[in-house]
DNA sequence: AATGAATGAGACTTCATTCAT
DNA sequence: AATGAATGAAGTCTCATTCAT
């Protein structure tokens, strides 16, 4: 990547970045085009040199959001970690994400509804993407007998859905070293699956298996 | 409550159901004042005559949903039951009612900076309530020998970050029966919180039949 | 049609107007929607009550005019004349209604790159009918031996070039009464045709010199 | 000229030209600075090393248009030809120009409310000059008895109104030679000004039956 | 009770133009 | 001579809201 480049690239990444920051203040529709150039101290119009349209900034904060978690769950897969560390380091390293981004992934964790059809489509097929690994993970649990049964597929909505919402009240400013939350929600989500631990065998689990 | 009252409640119900699906949808701002009346049979001027602003809706379901869930706490906090079992009960009746009124909960459990300041009080100070009082029932379980001690608040975020995070992807047509959902959620995330591991064989599964 | 239909039919017959007196004028850029709404003592907003887009008002008066065209041709068509009294009597009609709806026959003939494909489409359909049947009354005429033989096409587009282009100068506050021009552009383009050489010593021409 | 200035001057021909192509096929406005500058092989900000406006390019088009056509009356009138023959030259040569610049002069016989005032008075000053030697040569006919006489205005507005059409449909790669299109304009529009009749039997029109 | 019509504020977006390099 | 970047003015369009009927 050539000088010019590299500075353009490093320039559509701060505005991606404002982008969020307002976006996840405000909302995308509340957030005008001109706060988030105010942010970067642009004009309305410069904005445009780098972007097409408003869409654009929305879509690259979802996109980017989730490349970063795929790359991260690449990364933390190579370690070769049994099921069940490996899920919780998963786990930890999301919440890092979320914490080290939080704008970004307030939005790309908010709704995305407001994703047009054609952007909608790549974002959720990333998403997809992303918990089809982590079932796996839990899939492959399962197989080596290191977590009990349960229905897969529903266990992971669970566990995302507890681990994003944290980007609703986490602040950097809480009491609460981001490592200790990060901790505590590991162990509490993924414990349960743990053979010898949390409901054994019998619970709904079993019939459930592969529904959801 | 005379029978004019009556009916002119029964219609401002239907209004906010109305603006509760359209809402959850396509997103507060993407709807516009159009669809709802449509969605209504109505014309966009007529539905003026019942409401004073669109805003007024998007506070209506949120107050709606937040009082349909603090009015079940009094209920099932009536019954006496202990900590562990009222946790699970409020839980799977949360759910509950989020698959009974799942856009009214949706539009409710999705981003609240929709909201206009003055509004956004009375709807914050009744999830505040409503998250105390969750929280109240894990200290007493704590108080009690019942729940291990852990930081309690953060406990709260992620039971009712899991939990809400169903409005999400659940739809009545999934293969899962709601209250399976329910209890395997209720169990999931209550257990942990049982003192020496998990609750020795009467596994909730068992009283949980029939009860959402 | 009922009243109310009605209203809003003529409303919008106004408002398409209105576009085409705007838009004759400094052509369809450089009119804006705002002064268009001035001619007709609107605001800029309520102008879309009646349309979806700036663009349908320029489709609108194309369509207008080819459509005042052609319904002109049909009535004239249904006189039984012989093809040199139909063509001439096509010419002054058409002449007569560029000058009876000199805004729209304006933007009409004015230039159609400026309609967006869609409606070019549904545009040039109408124009190419229009020439289509110009071109069959001179066919006929040569098949019966009126008029000389000649190529069809490029004479109907020199008449109609010729014809059409009066837009560009003809005011109503000129000197020459519109029926003066039209007889004599009818006489002027339509004489070439006929076999033996142009009527002669009768034309208009004396009673106009020096005119125009 | 030194060589310099006649390689700037080649140079803003070539930009000229180039605004013209992208003029004539989208229009003043739809066409943007940076497409002709595209054209050019040219980057938006260095064009404007050239021109100060986008107005000027459309000043030359027009300018540079009329020149050619009140340079090229210039040399047939020195010809020494008659009247009748010296309006056919004159038309055959227009059109001649109109084929041989075809986008340049599309641009200049199309609207000219698109000029700003100081530009247009130019140019309309030029149309006018050419419309008036036009004239004159009708004139001349008439008073030497070889035209009979005609509203010379009017028939000027004619015989401009059909040729400069042809620019909306002539195309390079059409059936028709030119010359032959020329020619035939040129009797079709001249011969009924000869006093008894068109000039009988040598009407190029034979020749071209079926042609077009 | 209901609605057609009208409005005005505001947002996105485009683009000619400028300028430092 | 050439260009990437930045700007600001302007215009289209949307929509919540109002109001007379």
């Amino acid at each position: 990547m050539s000088f010019r480049q590299e500075r353009a690239a490093e320039r559509k990444a701060n505005i991606i970045r404002a982008a969020a920051k307002v976006f996840s203040e405000k909302g995308y529709h509340e957030a005008t085009v001109e706060e988030i150039a105010r942010e970067l101290r642009f004009t309305k119009g410069s904005i445009y040199y780098y972007i097409n349209r408003k869409q654009d900034l929305l879509f690259e904060c979802h996109d980017l959001a989730m490349t970063m978690l795929l790359e991260n769950l690449d990364q933390i897969e190579a370690s070769g970690l049994a099921p069940d560390s490996l899920l919780k380091e998963a786990i930890r390293t999301h919440i890092g994400i979320i914490a080290g981004e939080l704008h970004l992934l307030t939005v790309a964790l908010g709704s995305d509804y407001l994703l047009e059809d054609e952007y909608a489509r790549v974002v959720i097929q990333k998403r997809d993407a992303y918990e089809a690994r982590i079932r796996d993970i839990v899939r492959r649990g399962i197989e080596r007998g290191i977590f009990r049964p349960v229905p897969e597929k529903m266990v992971v909505f669970l566990l995302l859905g507890a681990v994003n919402s944290i980007s609703r009240w986490y602040s950097p400013d809480g009491p609460l070293p981001i490592e200790e939350i990060a901790g505590f929600y590991a162990d509490y989500l993924v414990d349960p699956l743990t053979a010898g631990g949390p409901p054994q065998g019998e619970t709904a689990a079993g019939s459930q298996a592969g529904n959801v």
